[in-house]
DNA sequence: GTCTATATCCGGATAGAC
DNA sequence: GTCTATCCGGATATAGAC
């Protein structure tokens, strides 16, 4: 009836996903040098050499805490669009948008995803993670990229390429600013999922308005 | 014949400024956690000391570049909007991006101002300074959302704010992003002023149909 | 594989001479 | 006002027992 006194708190399998949990949330909070490997290993509950064991430096985790959450949404957005091919031969300029910012605001209404969503706005403190972060986030960008080239034939590849960016970036801080929060007294995401159907509405249709103005109209 | 033996180098009014310019680079490029002071003096080349004796703390002096900088920057985005007012007793919604837009271009063709506005994309690490950010910030937001308002009276202000907030972030990333130039191989900003004018003109366009596109059409 | 203890360094802040 | 020297906490990383 003697139990084992050893001092193993978890079994190895939980341990690197709790790691990666706690991480998250660190990181996205505090940023890659604001955030401490110690307060991860706190949020974690594990000790501070685990983390070393397991990802070997505060980079490697970095980029493993990106890796891990990045997959599902571009998988998903992917997917969408993927989908829209099937219904018509080329998806509309509405069809590609709608299929970039629906994953994002279902990522964001989970608390996970939504650290994985303020994580997005915060990486970009030495060139090898800059580096690193653009290599994974390419496989997911070009196919859109080259989605709106096909719906969008008169508008050069520079400007459809600025576009795009305006609307990344555009979309993940309407999720996430808290600077606007304050200064607005209004919460980034809604709530409740009628509202944040509104809301997806509402960015789709501005952003292809964008896109279309850009071609000279509708 | 015989020069002073003192150890100053410079005076004392050059250097707060000297501090400043320092900083900026050093807060741009690394966030106010990443960056360090002892770097900062380095860079400004002034002793340690010198930004405890001017600036009393490291957040201190991080808001004191954010206030140096942003003067400028506000100043001549409320001076377009109050011109357009004179020229028409209500300004378009063109005006009014153009009046948003045209100063932070020109800001970021110089080398400080390229750095102030990459600076804008790093303050969210902690809340006392995301509350001094938003009291910063207010002044000059306050009135274009007003404005906005004005000329688009079917859309209600929520939208409207979360409209804002999307040329606001859309456009200081479009002028920056460091993660896209690698991606795309394109250089942010245009180095030439040609092609800076027509940057603009592709951004007012865009923002100026979406937002047109809330209120139901143009 | 897991954990404690520690090495080593770098950060912000300050004391006090000049 | 300016500068050198220093304090001290906290950071990453590692050594080594179990």
């Amino acid at each position: 009836m003697a139990e084992s006194t050893t001092l193993r708190r978890y079994s190895a399998a939980g341990t690197r996903e709790r790691i990666l949990r706690g991480a998250l949330a660190q990181f996205a909070g505090l940023g890659l040098s604001g955030a401490s490997l110690r307060e991860i290993s706190k949020s974690a509950d594990v000790p501070l050499s685990a983390l070393h064991y397991h990802f070997g430096s505060k980079e490697n985790l970095f980029i493993a805490v990106v890796e891990h959450y990045l997959g599902g949404l571009a998988k998903e957005r992917l997917e969408l669009l993927a989908a829209c091919r099937e219904r018509a031969s080329s998806p509309s300029v509405e069809d590609i948008v709608d299929a970039f910012i629906r994953p994002l605001i279902s990522l964001a209404a989970t608390p996970d995803g939504l650290e994985y969503v303020r994580l997005q706005l915060r990486p970009f403190e030495n060139p090898s993670i800059v580096q690193q972060m653009a290599t994974l986030a390419a496989p997911s960008a070009l196919p859109f990229l080259n989605a709106l080239a096909d719906a969008l034939p008169g508008v050069s590849r520079p400007k459809l390429t600025r576009a795009y960016r305006l609307m990344v970036w555009g979309v993940v801080h309407t999720l996430v600013d808290s600077l606007y929060e304050r200064l607005t007294q209004q919460p980034a995401l809604p709530p409740k999922k009628p509202q944040q159907e509104q809301l997806r509405r509402e960015l789709v249709e501005f952003y292809v308005a964008g896109f279309h103005a850009l071609a000279g109209g509708p």
